[in-house]
DNA sequence: AATAATAATCGGTAATACCACTTTGTATTT
DNA sequence: AAATACAAAGTGGTATTACCGATTATTATT
């Protein structure tokens, strides 16, 4: 089946030429008549992948006049790839300011949900989402959006990675037991209402993730990929950032 | 001028269909001649309604079948409007830790591009580029790629919301000699790469810039919106953050 | 009642025509 | 010769029609 439409063929052709450079900002695509003989397709198909480029904001459309790659497009399109390890400290870091910032805000609904999140989580139903959840609703506790979009946006940058999807959502459910303890310690934290106690125990919580990432990296990569990673690990600790004085 | 395309209107009122839950996940959507017909224009303009709602991940369409709602397509629609307060909040904690993160790694050639942007925001060019310049070289210096990304994503979502834009873009430029003064404190903290005056340099910044929305808010608005923001004062403020003990 | 053949419906693509707008080149005017 | 006005060509915008293949619902068959 599958059988992908048209139009996404002729989108692609024309995204990677504007990716390697061969289209440049501000230059004029080849109307749109020309583009469906060079493509050997209608023009309704141009028109649709040029849609689909312009609602990427890849290029941009001036009527009676043609459409230009769009200046953002070399921007847009440097998408670049996020290994686990960097995304983890990043939302080691991120989330465990936000989970500071709520501890002073976070009221007793949101701490049952994240209660009930555990609860989801052991009774073995849908180990992943109860774990999204649960920093979901810390980062709603902070009552500001621009964090709630944060923590949304490093989601999505994560499922966007197809090669770190399958690692660190292992971590989660190989290790349940780890995570929901880790969870209940920062669930305890935020319950006390302690900024520095909810960030560090946040912060254990991806400490952990993070070497049990070296640790499965080590156990099925090959040696040189070992070595590799082993040189990393010095440089993806958090552990600097937790422990601070003033 | 102007004059929206056509395709666009359509797109906008399947878009707020969904988004007022009046489509739920999963629904199909009426056929494309039924639409065509329904709001009276033709069907290459619904389809190519549809093509933009499927790049933005809205609605999934199923050849043969039909058009259905996707499943995320709440949560994608759900873009909160986000106000400069909670903006510069969250920026102040990320990037926060970030100019921490990056004290340790960052070399000489970003620490001299760093010195650039104070240079070029001195000689009154661009200032907004350059203050955008020096956060993102920042960023750029922990050479966590994901971390490049938080940032990025925080200052789109700081030009989606046309509200908050005139606004901090004001202060960054009003205030010009004092965002200078205190990026060139941040820069003198990454040199000593020390990871807590960092951090701290980086609150002073943002910190003073909250204060600033709040006094530019004061003298402009209504005594009632006064009121309103100084009830909000401490519970934006990012004081509690910068000066912790383990 | 279960299954297979069939008809209706849907999206996918193509071809064509006409419109409005922009651009550009030419011709006119100064 | 330069500036302006205008006309023609080119471009995207939209509509119409047609036909194809895939899916779905219906019907006929077993």
């Amino acid at each position: 089946m599958s059988s992908k439409r048209l139009f996404w063929d002729i989108y692609e052709k024309i995204a990677s030429a504007i990716q390697s450079k061969e289209l440049v900002a501000g230059q004029r695509l080849p109307s749109e008549r020309e583009l469906a003989e060079t493509f050997n397709v209608s023009r309704p198909t141009i028109r649709e992948a040029i849609i689909a480029l312009e609602v990427k904001e890849l290029v941009e459309v001036k009527t009676g006049s043609g459409v230009y790659i769009s200046n953002k497009a070399n921007t847009l399109c440097h998408t670049k790839q996020v290994n686990p390890f960097e995304l983890t400290q990043t939302r080691a870091l991120i989330e465990g300011e936000i989970a500071a910032c709520a501890a002073s805000s976070i009221n007793k609904t949101e701490l049952d949900q994240l209660a009930q999140t555990l609860v989801d989580m052991q009774t073995n139903s849908k180990v992943r989402q109860a774990d999204r959840e649960f920093h979901q609703i810390i980062a709603s506790a902070t009552h500001n959006n621009a964090m709630i979009q944060a923590v949304e946006s490093l989601w999505k940058l994560r499922s966007e990675q197809t090669n770190n999807t399958n690692e660190s959502d292992d971590i989660c459910i190989n290790e349940k037991q780890k995570t929901i303890e880790e969870h209940k310690n920062i669930l305890t934290a935020l319950k006390l209402g302690d900024a520095n106690k909810s960030r560090q125990a946040m912060h254990l919580h991806f400490n952990r993730m993070i070497n049990q990432l070296f640790d499965e990296s080590e156990s099925k990569a090959f040696e040189e990929i070992r070595l590799k990673h082993s040189a990393k690990r010095g440089k993806y600790s958090i552990d600097q950032f937790t422990n601070r004085s003033v």
